[in-house]
DNA sequence: GTCATCATGTAAGCCGTTACATGATTGC
DNA sequence: GCAATCATGTAACGGCTTACATGATGAC
């Protein structure tokens, strides 16, 4: 899930780690914060399989690259002199790029049906939607609405000795199946607005301003 | 997590593993379906530590226990045998009953802070609520409510640029901002009803109806 | 001078899952 | 005769977290 959500912002544009890490949390708002423990190995593996590329990043005070002497001192020592030129202040980013090979496992990943039925897999799912194809679109709003519904039987069934529960237990129950059913006619409305008779109005109008991201 | 989800079940009555499942499920809701490669070792985990102890389901049919005798099939011959006159049909159970050391742990668990903001661990805590001194319990509401205060406020910070997300994006944003608005407000009226001024009215009627699972 | 932010990484651990192993009973 | 349900368990793996290591800059 995070090596989708990674390949997602970078069909977007290129980023390095740090920032990935904020992006998870403003624009997907799926990982409130993952941790570095988690995300630069998950680069790292990326980079590994060929799916992105990593480029230090590009020294805008034309310095050469540092070469490996050997020699610790030294090499800190050139460090030091490319900061105090060109580099000024942090550390040096490695800025990552999404390649063709990851664009297509990128377009598996979202597409397929790994942790389906699970709230926060489909909510980056959706994130990410303007990147399916309509009827991949409508697949993952269908299969999120299957799950509630049968979500909702099953609590239903369940509810046959509800008196049992205590007030906390039943108040709980309560505000999930309210939840739950909000979430299901939101979905209609998403739904609605996909499969509009005639590729007109709505569905128009979504196109329009799914323009800005390119 | 689940360790606190088995102990709160087993606060109100003795259960074997395989019963412990369904009710994790239709009780606390919580885990639908937790495997049993985590719900077994979980339960000798309890056991090792003396927060529970297990008995092999009472033999309705005094049968005496097999002896190991290191023939295997002798053994099964005897398992065989048992299970035709006494104990027809199903597979030993073990049955487990919480100790005064598991209902400390639980006591313990139930209170402390461990996962807090996260919706799962509060659903649980909530679920088991009425094992809580009422303290605790308006702590744990608020400290909810807090941790959602919080997300909404972050939510709007970050929307200042929200007209750049994408139609999915950004409704996905509105509906979650939706049900948190909306979980607010359900927990503000469980505050109500948990420090109503004057012990009385809803309070007492919230205790007697308490008083059913004792 | 010390705290927050930027920036990258490793090592150990936690808590769960899937897959495998075993076997009887009940209902279709 | 075959699938589903009851019942317990192990082994391997997955995916995330916390804690540790390192170090510069800018703001108060």
């Amino acid at each position: 899930m995070l090596e989708l959500a990674i390949l997602g912002l970078l069909e977007g544009q290129e980023l390095h780690g740090y920032e990935i890490r904020k992006r998870l949390r403003d624009d997907l708002g799926i990982f409130s914060n993952v941790s570095f423990g988690s995300l630069y190995p998950a680069l790292n593996r990326l980079e590994r399989s060929g799916a992105v590329v990593a480029v230090v990043e590009p020294d805008a005070g034309s310095t050469t690259p540092v070469p490996m002497t050997g020699s610790l001192s030294g090499e800190r020592a050139a460090l030091r002199a490319r900061r105090a030129t060109s580099n000024r202040g942090r550390r040096a980013r490695k800025v990552y790029r999404i390649t063709p090979e990851g664009k297509a496992l990128f377009a598996e990943l979202l597409d397929s049906e790994r942790d389906a039925d699970d709230a926060r897999s489909f909510g980056l799912r959706l994130a990410l939607a303007r990147y399916l194809p309509p009827s991949a679109r409508v697949r993952l709003l269908e299969r999120r609405r299957a799950s509630l519904v049968e979500r909702l039987e099953q609590a239903r069934l369940a509810a046959t000795g509800r008196d049992r529960l205590d007030p906390y237990a039943r108040s709980l129950v309560e505000h999930t199946t309210e939840v739950t059913e909000r979430e299901i006619s939101w979905l209609d409305r998403l739904l609605d607005a996909e499969r509009a008779p005639g590729v007109t109005a709505r569905t128009v109008a979504i196109a329009d301003t799914e323009g800005e991201h390119r």
